[in-house]
RNA sequence: UCCCCGGUAGCUCAGCCGGUAGAGCAGGUGGCUGUUAACCACUUGGUCGGGGGUUCGAGUCCCUCCCGGGGAGCCA
């Protein structure tokens, strides 16, 4: 390595000897010196890891796990692996994939004609996980602080830029933390791994701003600094009925929010993070705690500007009669919740956590604007390949 | 799954009212060159996403399926 005469760069190889390990015919090498658009790059995602982009999203993301880590563990949080085969047919969170060992040529029938479950290899009908959390809670009230981090599979027929059918999920779980607690840790939490990414990634971030999203720097150095707004779901109903805009989907007490009204809160009333707190009990499942006003529950979703929902929590219903009758409200089963009831027959305490997609967060750093350009190999419907 | 837009050379795209296809880049050859997504000249390269239909004739019009993008729903 010698100074260079060059402009623009300070030093060069002055090379004695190369050797070529495997050589890559041009013709044929789909990559060139230019610009590529990120459609054509997801087709050959085992190559687009060595574009500059998909270099630096990928740094970025090791540095994202690392945060996740390293701010859990100074918090004392023990680490939990939850399964990702599960018998929990029903968790309230969208369509599961099924795992079986049966002959699909050949099923075995019951005299009904019904698939016999019981010749598969767990003697049931079993799923990939769509959440760790009901495993967190028992974790978390023998530990008090625990968090999985991990992959999660939803077989919904999702085509959007911000759904995956495989994705990684954070979720904290804190016994004796109620939902304020649990708020000030979904914000602290954000904070940290942004200003953590601001500090390790500098080059990977100016690089974001330059050539993918001009915002993307000064709104993770404002957000690392602001304070996250706060507003009841009641409160945001209001002030999006009061905004005087023409909606698609007019705001009304009782429905869910729509993406529209999620975008206008965070990206124009507030212009920051937002944290939406206390949602009708009958638009949200059944464990989370029901208020005393027996309308709404205790839960939080984290909305940011450009990507909406990065973040869903609740403070869990700790009341066993409660439970019950929110398991059966909602039309499930409550036997295979058998253990999950039990956390509230033997030394319930009040507890909370949330969940926070990996990917929502890479896209939320990175400025990139769809899902599948910051997993390293995404599985969509259609679409397992590598 | 629903709505809208798109699929033409390896990549990014043009192709008008239907008359059987072009550009830039990449690749190849030669030249030039302390280069940074170099420059000059020449040049290879196409089942126009698949199938069906209308027509003397379809990249172009119609039907259908597949794939991609955006929006919506589901959510993280």
């Amino acid at each position: 390595m010698v100074a260079s005469p060059a402009a623009g760069q300070p030093v060069e190889l002055k090379v004695a000897e190369v050797h070529v390990y495997g050589t890559a015919d041009p013709a044929a090498y789909p990559l060139q010196k230019k610009g590529h658009s990120f459609e054509f790059l997801r087709e050959i995602s085992h190559l687009r890891v060595r574009s500059n982009t998909f270099g630096a999203a990928f740094r970025v993301r090791n540095a994202l796990a690392h945060a996740i880590h390293t701010f859990f563990q100074e918090r004392d949080f023990v680490y939990v692996q939850t399964p990702i085969i599960t018998t929990s047919d029903c968790e309230g969170a969208g369509a599961m994939f099924h795992v079986t060992s049966l002959n699909l040529r050949d099923l075995p029938r019951s005299p009904d004609g019904a698939i016999d479950w019981q010749q598969d290899f767990f003697g049931r009908p079993t799923y990939l996980t769509v959440s760790g959390q009901l495993e967190a809670e028992t974790y978390a009230l023998g530990f008090t602080k625990v968090y999985t981090f991990g992959p999660t599979f939803r077989a919904e027929n999702s085509n959007t830029p911000r759904h995956l059918a495989e994705f990684w999920m954070i979720e904290p779980e804190m016994a004796f933390y109620d939902l304020e607690d649990n708020m000030r840790l979904a914000e602290e939490f954000l904070k940290f791994t942004i200003r953590y990414v601001l500090e390790h990634c500098r080059e990977d971030l100016e690089f974001f701003k330059e050539r993918v999203e001009k915002t993307v720097l000064g709104t993770l150095e404002h957000v690392a600094e602001s304070t996250f707004a706060h507003l009841s779901y009641t409160d945001a109903v209001k002030a999006l009925q009061d905004a005087g805009k023409t909606w698609e989907f007019a705001p009304e007490w009782g429905h869910d929010l729509q993406t529209e009204h999620e975008r206008f809160l965070s990206e124009e009333v507030f212009k920051k993070p937002v944290i939406v707190t206390d949602y009708p009990r009958d638009i949200k499942p059944f464990y989370m705690r029901v208020n005393d006003d027996n309308r709404t529950v205790r839960a939080m979703d984290v909305l940011v500007p450009r990507v909406g929902e990065i973040i869903g929590g609740s403070q869990r219903e700790d009341r066993h009669d409660v439970l019950l009758k929110r398991i059966r409200e909602s039309g499930l089963d409550e036997r295979p919740y058998w253990w999950y009831l039990d956390l509230r027959r033997f030394g319930s305490v009040p507890h909370s956590g949330f969940g926070l997609g990996m990917e929502r967060m890479m896209m939320y750093l990175t400025g990139l604007k769809n899902i599948r350009d910051v997993i390293p190999f995404p599985r969509t419907p259609g679409n397992a390949d590598f």
